[in-house]
DNA sequence: CAAATCATGTAATGTGTTACATGATTCG
DNA sequence: CGAATCATGTAACACATTACATGATTTG
């Protein structure tokens, strides 16, 4: 999956600069590009030259040229086809599975202590997700299906709470007992 | 999170050699890098620099030199020295919720023909990650922490395919009602 | 008046994948 | 005898991140 469909998406609601895309990819953390001047610009040029977008050069009274760019007919037909095609499956790197396949090697203390601090980076992550949930404006159109992506987003995070929290309760028995 | 810890960690089971540790990174999904042997050949020659691991080389009666690495002292410290830090939250590249995110614009029949299809490929995940784990020789020495690690990378791939059902069935409703 | 925001880009670096290249041995 | 496995690597490409570079305008 390139940027490039993201790209499309957001223009299908309205005209946008490559600022703005930028703007909407770092406060996404779903849209995992993490608004990166290096993506939106030159993946902008590239659906221009497949015609996908126009580009409309505004000269303000002052300031800088801002370039806005617009969804063609040819980029809506390409997002369609891109939002029918089957996705991938999710991708998933967790560093602390990884840190677990050795760290039996660990003494518990060592374990449970590992296990808090990964608690606590998991909570600040938590929060930073909701607080962007709740930075996001209501949206006049009705659109369950995003709306359930963004919930599921925000799920599995808090699955991953719940799991930890278990196997720390799971440890501490352990240990106690 | 790179690749040489990985490595550290099965070295501090046993010797290996580059194609051992590639044949485990292949087989298995926790352990992201994909056994090209683009990553282990050049991480073990950079672990070798480092000094944490040392090679030998046996020349079997027949056939082609192999080069097996063991564990050093300075490796063993080193792989410690990263079981302690603290890992990062996980990553999550999700195709699908991007998809969903534009997916209103979609006829309710192709919405549900794509969540039917990404259902599909769930669950062909799931039966290379179950067949995958069936495959894992039972080990010796109990290690909970890694087989808890395990366990959570399936039970994972199993909430996804929870979630993707009730959203099915919350949309056949929505439609059928 | 300093910092943040608007607005456009480029360069360097890191990380990861697929494919290429070579050659012996073993299994069906 | 052809395919898979053992065994070691290299090359080309794709994808992403951080940092660099520039300059006007707006906000505190």
């Amino acid at each position: 999956m390139t940027i490039e469909f993201a790209i499309l998406g957001f223009l299908s609601y309205e005209p946008l600069t490559g600022y703005d895309l930028k703007k909407r990819f770092a406060g996404s953390d779903l849209l995992h590009w993490s608004g990166n001047s290096n993506q939106s610009y030159p993946a902008l040029v590239a659906l221009r030259q497949a015609g996908q977008v126009a580009q409309t050069v505004e000269q303000p009274p002052r300031g800088p040229a801002r370039k806005v760019y617009a969804l063609t007919e040819a980029g809506r037909a390409a997002l369609r086809e891109w939002l029918l095609a089957t996705p991938d499956p999710p991708t998933l790197r967790h560093p602390l599975l990884v840190h677990l396949l050795w760290a039996d090697q660990l003494t518990p203390p060592e374990q449970a202590d590992l296990l808090a601090r990964y608690e606590e980076e998991l909570n600040i992550r938590l929060l930073m997700l909701r607080e962007q949930a709740r930075r996001q404006p209501a949206e006049q159109a009705v659109r369950p299906l995003r709306e359930a992506a963004q919930r599921r987003w925000l799920a599995v995070f808090e699955e991953e709470l719940a799991w930890i929290r278990e196997l720390r309760a799971e440890l501490a028995a352990a240990e106690g007992g």
